[in-house]
DNA sequence: TTGACATATTCCGATATAGGTATATATTGC
DNA sequence: GCAATATATACCTATATCGGAATATGTCAA
């Protein structure tokens, strides 16, 4: 038993580029399949296989009409995304955290040469 | 050739349960990866695959101090994530896409009952 | 019914990647 | 030098999953 279990959340959704343009594609409207197949010029299959992935987490719900299959937007499935990345949004944006930055940089020099091979 | 180009990015670095963990942890703080080991219940090796790819995309930033490895957040890094997801964030927050929602209810259920479209 | 259209599903092949084990590298102390 | 500690990398296996092609399902019109 490898990889990881399967996690279908929405941070897992959102990973997928193609699937970030369908959601941004989604967010001027509702929209039929085939006009997001043409937005992302991907095959049809895989646009409904990217779907069924956002319809899992909730992202997106459909409705339909006709033949056709309308897909909305729900951005609510997105909040734990949020919710999650906006502790750290004041990492970036506190000027203390900077302060603290250099502070360790300093001391770090101080100790000898450890302050560098943050490449490899 | 299939599969998407190994997008190593903010994005696919926090889809993995266990990265958001190791950047939970460091949140508090700087810490060495042994602790970070035993925070996580997982296995060194393990441990330095995700803060490498955590360190690819910018996320968490090393020194070293003796022999160990001290890891600190670089929250920055997931900026992008950020931006992203703030412009969804009206979608939850907003009464007047509530609105819109039933807006259109009502308008697919009135389009439901004529078996042609010439009324349209 | 037949056929056209719209979308979903199934099967396939290629590749990415998570976790596991073993090993390599680096640092410290003897 | 050698041993111990701390971490990184290499190799392996299992699985997840992307894109592509073929096919199935569903709806409408003639």
């Amino acid at each position: 038993m490898a990889r990881a279990a399967t996690t279908a959340d929405a941070f897992n959704a959102v990973a997928e580029p193609r699937r970030r343009q369908i959601l941004d594609a989604l967010a001027g409207g509702e929209l039929p399949v085939n006009r997001i197949v043409a937005v992302l010029g991907l095959g049809q299959p895989q646009v409904s296989k990217h779907l069924r992935v956002l319809r899992e987490v909730g992202a997106v719900e459909v409705r339909s009409e006709g033949r056709q299959r309308l897909y909305r937007l729900n951005g609510e499935a997105l909040k734990p995304i949020h919710d999650w990345v906006k502790e750290y949004e004041r990492t970036w944006t506190e000027r203390l955290e900077r302060m603290d930055e250099v502070l360790e940089e300093l001391k770090s020099k101080e100790q000898g040469d450890g302050s560098d091979d943050s490449q490899r």
